[in-house]
DNA sequence: AATGAATGAGTATTCATTCAT
DNA sequence: TATGAATGAATACTCATTCAT
């Protein structure tokens, strides 16, 4: 969207008097995710988000059927974006064939996973603390993107049992359990700020490992 | 209510029309709990839990400055059982002298705490989809509790690296993601009600197998 | 309702905290009647209401659901009021044995229509000049009180016919003209106020007149 | 009206891509019409109107100073012709001379503004359920129609006393019962669509013959 | 003439809280 | 203590109208 805009601004400069080069959808949604980032959905009120667009109320209801609605778009988009991203890390993580190139997969899949995050902070911090009730498209869709990640660990999982390189682990609970661990850590780290005392490769470095070896020293080696 | 109301008057002894046997207050508490529960913060009205506790819309009042307060009362309640607990597994965890007993005493710490987690499931969802900005006293309590967690758990992690038993990692990001696995877990299992297909004791073995050697096999003995 | 209010002012003089005298329901619609007679509904607001009853905002939905509400209720209440009449009227009507008999007994119902008809003014003006659309119920309720009204004075007619005093003319045709006759009369009369320099017995008389004899002179006599 | 702008096409042909040959302001009335019959004055919303006439939102101000406006042009069009029409059945009523002759032209009159007022259909519903208040304007056109209606009946009857052949009735009432049938009749037929079991003339007939001779039979002879 | 994006005044309704009995 | 009627501030949403292009 914002690429759109940059794109446009160019064309518009030409011809006189074209439509003006405001995208104000846009720049509704930017507000609204401003707004609801920093007040969260409840107290957030449309005439907050208006203000902050600086325009008028009924402007408002120009691009969007009300407060419910710029909510699930923000949520939706975010979404989309992440699944995008947990698609490119799986493909990602099909590839390793030996279990160096597993473990660097892993890592450069979370690595990308995170940068993905960090970029979405403000809406993460809606999707991780939603309230839930709000809509339950939003519900569902939040539940879908879990079942997805969680989905994607378990398959991998279930590839290294299969393989006979992972031990017999039950793939479902490590799967929600390794997805329990990411998503605290990017709500940790993205929406509290903590950075946890390094940067995003070590944190990911740091995850993997654990992930694959727990926390015992590894007796003979990995 | 005027039944139970003439009963406690047996049970008053001192004077004659004094306080009836009831708690008014642990009533609304309870009632709260269930309807918050169900509706969620936001969606529950006053009147629900009036309703829901049989009494007028004034007595509420008697016993709450008003809606935040019950539901701090809910969650601080909630908190402060799960800081006992906690409190609990910690000391059983620290009187471990061997590996296995290590093994043993993290397996009794997690269904403990588990159980007493399943015991408070309807505040549970409200501590874990805590919309945020409903009260900063309650932010900061959960923060607390979060802390708390996170803290005993890197103790452990400090201790075992110090004692050499385990292998050098990061104390601050293991344990937050092992609270993280834990909340999730917890979240999946308590709130949205899946059972994951294992019981409680299966769920602690697996989580405590995973935590402390990660997904591979390991290559010679544990 | 007004019954029971002055009953009830009775009694509560008697004790001393007892429930306050006044009915804030029955207020509350005298209120509206007189604001919607006066602004019709569209033009009414629910705070014209309030001001003119002398509560709050929040104290109207403590007795109406809503706008339309009272709307319904008091309509619905005057139709009540009219069928009523309506029925005494038809009860008369059926007791002639005589042509003259029939005449008086015309004549006496129609009076009482008048008079419950003034009596009901501010709602007559509502119901007349109903816009139709605000409530599907209303317009029910209307046509159904429409209905009765033609379908009486049809079986009337019918009677006649089949009696052999009244001549072979279409029942349907003319009960509905006859209706119409009262309705535009009444809304002339009670609606728009012009008294058509009659009284109300003589207005009766001479549309009783008129209906049995139409305008010619009778030739010889009846 | 599109007629006259049929003939402006000649003028306009002048410029080669200039004003198309449509007339907007016709367009939009015609929409208007539409819309306002199906919905009433409240819920039609410019923006309907606009939308069934196919152009923008701001046309429709180019033609008309607002809502209120077209709905002023739209029934004081309408009244226009019907007082026309009302004209015609004056002049064809006055040239009675036989008894005979005045039966048969109340009848043709009264077939007149029948068919009138069919081909009217979507405005007189408009007319005949107005809500009162939308325009002072419009309520004393309309009060103008129904004065003029009454009093042309009026007339006759009085002309009808004065030359002896109309008993000694009440001219005034009379005539606005008359005027009550005719919009009721009306009404029910073209409005709520009932046809009552006849066609016009039939119904005009029974009319007319319900005006001059009551329901009763008529003991001699007319 | 035509457009349609923008405006913002106007209003019904909810619900936490109070307080007179 | 208990009641529950009354309060009124707070807010989302509509839609007639304007005006720059």
């Amino acid at each position: 969207m914002s690429v759109s805009k940059q794109f446009s601004l160019v064309d518009q400069e030409k011809s006189d008097q074209e439509t003006p080069a405001v995208d104000r959808g846009a720049e509704l949604l930017a507000a609204a995710t401003a707004v609801f980032a920093q007040k969260g959905f409840h107290d957030t009120k449309v005439s907050d988000i208006v203000t902050a667009a600086g325009v008028a109320q009924g402007t408002f209801y120009l691009y969007f059927k009300g407060k419910n609605d710029v909510f699930f778009r923000l949520i939706s988009g975010c979404c989309e974006r992440i699944l995008d991203q947990l698609g490119k890390a799986s493909a990602i993580q099909r590839q390793a064939t030996t279990a160096e190139e597993a473990h660097q997969n892993s890592f450069a899949s979370l690595v990308g996973i995170f940068r993905m995050l960090e970029s979405e902070q403000s809406v993460l911090k809606l999707i991780l603390a939603d309230p839930g009730g709000v809509d339950p498209a939003i519900d569902k869709m939040l539940a879908g993107l879990r079942e997805t990640m969680v989905g994607q660990v378990r398959q991998n999982l279930q590839a290294g049992i299969d393989a006979g390189y992972l031990r017999d682990l039950n793939p479902t609970i490590v799967a929600e359990a390794v997805v329990g661990m990411i998503y605290h850590l990017s709500f940790e780290r993205f929406v509290r700020g903590r950075d946890l005392g390094v940067d995003l490769e070590e944190l990911a470095e740091e995850v993997v490992t654990f992930e694959r070896h727990g926390i015992f020293k590894s007796p003979p080696a990995r």
